[in-house]
DNA sequence: TGTACATCAGTGAACGCGCGTTCACTGATGTAC
DNA sequence: TGTACATCAGTGAACGCGCGTTCACTGATGTAC
């Protein structure tokens, strides 16, 4: 959330005036409250008097931080994007460079390490989509900066000469056109065959991540964090093999 | 939804009396009109009130058909995984029995097309979890008839000899133990790598249908209904060759 | 076939609740001179 | 340092809305004899 107004001069991180302080503390109150109240009611029970009353205020007085309940929304889904992104980003970095099973490892145990922490915010953003919300521009910048780190090892597993282990069934076939948006935005170092497998094991760390969040691993999969944990590990490491790395 | 109450002596499918008759009519005009808001409103603004108004009745009417909203939000979950089940029921059905990769694929494509033709529908039993509403036990039921489909693919592929491609990693590990509440509806001919493998790729399935139903494969994947097409039965053969088949 | 009673569907009014948003206002904080 | 004005945060009342659920009731449909 760009909290920090001022353009050229000197770059401030802190705001100056008592008064620009405060609104940056309530208007991060106000969020924190947002947060709170996905927890308990889900994204469609958000209220602003709710939060009002949270903080002590008079519900319209939440007006002069936030322009309606949507603009609210979105701040929430873009805090959510950039708090996961981080979370996964920080993972990474504490695998050495070279090891690109490491790091495929870390954003994995990132991702939904953050999502069991954070269920709602998770729910938020891959979950059903809000009924009657359209999300803004602003949210696809802080949505990819997951995706981007899959996109890097892909791009480095090409650059030391792995090769993803491709099926050979369909693969000469139309499915390559559809992996055009994607495909303009990554160096032809990494096949469509790569970009594939990238893409589906993307979507298999979001299935099981969801799953195991909503509910559907109930008489599935065992209730035990430590055994879920390994279970999760398991999945990891295949699809680590999918990639070729 | 069990519409026929009588118990015992001749099984008779229609109702007899014009009570009972208009009162199934209705019954169904009810969760019709409860789907078409879960459409344009989503789970969290299903409304007893605004169905009443659709039916032409006064608010208080439609509590002879359903005892509240979260009874109403009930049926309306265990007919989504009925509709969904019997979709994919009805396409498997269309294989080849021997045709393992036919049968996979037709279970595939029947709940994509299905979650494509009810995105409410399928996001009120995958999306987020409706706050406050704890699914009774008569959802689990209807809530296994696709995995069913699946399983029985894995046993029929452990029969015929074939065998799941392992990783060998962590396979000794103890994620085997994390398996245990399937493992026990599962025959011993299934290997454990089998189970897990099927369970990666029913998350996987799932995976892609939601991410591209909530949107996330926007500037990804292609937006043409055909190249999606061609994308997903990509995914599909990749599957099956992860699953042996 | 006809009557007497029980069952049930639907009515209309009411209870008590929460919501988003607007508006004119008071009083404190900041800025220019 | 001091004053005059502009900006902004927060108030309180109000608008108009929709919701789930209950309740006593009318009138139609079904059932037993």
């Amino acid at each position: 959330m760009s909290i920090n107004g001022d353009t050229g001069g000197t770059p401030r991180s802190a705001p100056r005036t008592a008064r620009e302080r405060a609104r940056a503390e309530i208007t991060s109150e106000i969020l924190e409250a947002g947060r709170r109240h996905l927890a308990t009611e889900g994204a469609a029970g958000l209220s602003l008097r709710a939060i009002a009353r949270d903080l002590g205020m008079v519900s319209s007085a939440v007006y002069r931080y936030v322009s309606s309940r949507d603009d609210l929304l979105t701040k929430l889904i873009i805090d959510a994007y950039n708090s996961l992104g981080a979370a996964a980003e920080t993972e990474e970095a504490g695998a050495d460079r070279d090891d690109l099973f490491g790091r495929w490892s870390n954003i994995c145990t990132g991702v939904r390490d953050w999502a069991i922490a954070n269920p709602n915010e998770y729910a938020l953003i891959y979950g059903s989509p809000v009924p009657g919300y359209v999300a803004p521009q602003d949210t696809i910048g802080p949505a990819s900066r997951v995706s981007i780190l899959l996109v890097q090892i892909l791009i480095d597993a090409a650059a030391t000469g792995r090769t993803v282990p491709s099926p050979g069934l369909t693969s000469s076939g139309p499915w390559r056109a559809a992996l055009a948006p994607v495909r303009s935005v990554i160096p032809p170092d990494v096949s469509d065959d790569g970009i594939q497998a990238g893409l589906m094991v993307w979507s298999a760390l979001l299935g099981v991540v969801s799953l195991e969040l909503f509910g559907q691993f109930h008489n599935v999969v065992s209730d035990h964090r430590a055994e879920r944990d390994a279970f999760f590990a398991e999945c990891i490491s295949r699809w680590a093999t999918q990639i070729g790395i």
